[in-house]
RNA sequence: GGCGCAGUAGCCAAGCGGUAAGGCGUGGGUCUGCAACACCCUGAUUCACCGGUUCAAAUCCGGUCUGCGCCUCCA
């Protein structure tokens, strides 16, 4: 298995710390709102190569920190009198709910920044005591940047670029900065902002630390794989390296993987855009299987762009997978017991190659477009090859073929049978008998009743079948 | 200014040295009472452009054009 490691720009063989395991780590988002679709984008991407992964064989040991001490929570909490804690969580559960309706597999650990204080000021600590980092007069403490000679080995910047790129900012009213590319590793609390304690002030952690620390606290000094977005390389896991390896003097991830971002109508996506989508925005038009179908069909370090097109596009690209599943679900049912005949053998065989097809491109550094266009081809090779004649052993062989696939990459597609009301049951016996009567404007009728509520009929060889619209 | 990415059919998108996968859409056909599903056919003599290397290039090298990202909170 190979993986494109940012750190080397180049993709690498796969070979993990401990043979069989896999510790790896994906920076979180900030609960402050609901989650846009941006922030579903790595999300969906590192739980599919995780899914992969353990479908490989590894154990995934996974682990997705929430953000909720930060800025904008506590904007969000002054602007609706209550404490920051109340955004804070009211956000990580609507988060857990949008996850869980994008298929993404909860995390093995989801540590909360603010519950991990105490490490924060252990590594903290460690990097004043190893003259990795200094207090200033207030109390905040900043990180040496020049102190760590290999920084900007991720972002593959070298610090006098970064000195001299001209932007004024980096000496804006921070005179305690020992050197402008210092960054704040402990900060000092300003009225009504949530604090703890400290040896150097009452204040909160910057950003940066937290990663560094529930890395180190979950899966320890060393990690496989450190991801996020694309965005996040500088400065955010930069620093992180900085910090993670001036305090543990171990290298701090061994492969980075970062994805690419996610564009609206070819635009970056923004408040001030008006190009704003949540994900629960698009869930009230979509079932959010149709959005995970849409991320996985380009390679997750391309941008991507996002459209009400593409979305149709992918609704009806997903359908085909479903609609073939549910065609075997239906064979299934009258198929005949007993081992698969010769020819259904070789049939069975011919079809694992598209599993291999799959592994294949999954391989190359999750080639997800790649390994779905193994499932489509698998998809025709049902439809052209598996009948009312097919044995029931050979029909759920292929069957299984197709939902193993599509459950690596997180896609829902043996949908369950449910149940209907007797109500429409009878409705629809009634249209099977006015067809029998050759009743065409009955039967019709009644199909179009069905449609305006939300009930699709169609009538095939073995029988009428029936979809959600 | 520094670092980096991309340009493949109407749209999306793989391929990254051996003669253009797959999906969506369009048009035609088969099946069907009709519809839907499905199947068959329909599509790039060509991969932004210009040079070069090679027996062979969408794939490698050089240049040009166009679009985009990061360098500041950001997935």
């Amino acid at each position: 298995m190979k993986i494109f490691n940012t750190l080397s720009r180049q993709k690498e063989e796969f070979v993990p710390l401990v043979e069989g395991k896999v510790s790896m780590y994906v920076c979180g988002p900030t609960v402050y709102n609901l989650i846009h679709i941006g922030n579903a984008r790595p999300m969906i991407v590192f739980d599919t190569a995780r899914r992969y992964m353990e479908h490989k064989g590894y154990t995934v040991n996974y682990v997705s920190n929430f953000t909720d001490v930060d800025d904008k929570i506590i904007k969000k909490a002054n602007e609706e009198g209550v404490d920051p804690s109340v955004i804070s969580e009211r956000y990580i559960e609507e988060c857990r709910k949008d996850m869980q309706a994008l298929n993404v597999k909860p995390a093995t650990t989801h540590p909360k920044a603010t519950e991990e204080i105490g490490g924060m000021i252990e590594m903290i600590q460690t990097l004043i005591d190893k003259d990795h980092a200094y207090v200033g007069q207030d109390g905040t403490v900043y990180f040496k940047t020049r102190s760590f000679g290999q920084y900007g080995k991720l972002s593959h910047k070298n610090l006098d670029d970064l000195r001299s790129g001209g932007r004024s900012l980096l000496v804006s009213g921070e005179e305690q900065k020992q050197d402008p590319l210092d960054f704040v590793l402990w900060k000092p609390k300003k009225e009504g902002e949530p604090f703890w304690e400290s040896p150097w002030c009452e204040g909160r952690p910057g950003w940066h630390i937290e990663c560094s620390v529930m890395s180190k606290r979950y899966l320890g000094d060393e990690i496989d794989i450190h991801a996020g977005g694309e965005d996040l390389i500088f400065p955010h896991h930069e620093n992180e390296i900085a910090q993670s390896e001036a305090a543990n003097d171990r290298e701090f991830a061994k492969y980075w993987m970062h994805n690419g971002f996610l564009n609206i109508d070819n635009k970056k996506m923004s408040k001030s855009e008006g190009n704003f989508f949540t994900v629960r925005d698009i869930s009230e038009k979509y079932d959010l299987q149709v959005l995970r179908f849409f991320m996985l069909s380009a390679h997750y370090r391309s941008p991507l762009n996002f459209s009400a097109e593409l979305m149709e596009a992918a609704k009806n690209g997903l359908e085909r997978i479903v609609t073939c599943v549910s065609n075997l679900n239906f064979l299934l049912k009258n198929a005949k017991d007993g081992e698969m005949t010769e020819a259904e053998q070789k049939l069975a065989e011919e079809a694992k190659g598209f599993v291999a097809q799959f592994d294949e491109a999954m391989d190359d550094d999750f080639n997800t477009a790649d390994a779905i266009s193994a499932i489509f081809d698998l998809v025709k090779f049902a439809n052209t090859h598996v009948s009312e004649e097919a044995g029931k052993a050979f029909v759920q062989a292929v069957k299984e073929e197709i939902v193993l696939l599509s459950d690596i990459c997180g896609l829902i597609v043996d949908k369950k049978e449910e149940i209907l009301d007797a109500q429409i049951e009878e409705l629809i016996q009634e249209r099977q008998a006015a067809r029998k009567a050759r009743d065409f404007a009955r039967a019709d009728e009644i199909r179009d009743t069905l449609a305006a509520q939300g009930i699709i009929l169609e009538d095939t060889r073995e029988g009428v079948k029936w979809k959600r619209a």
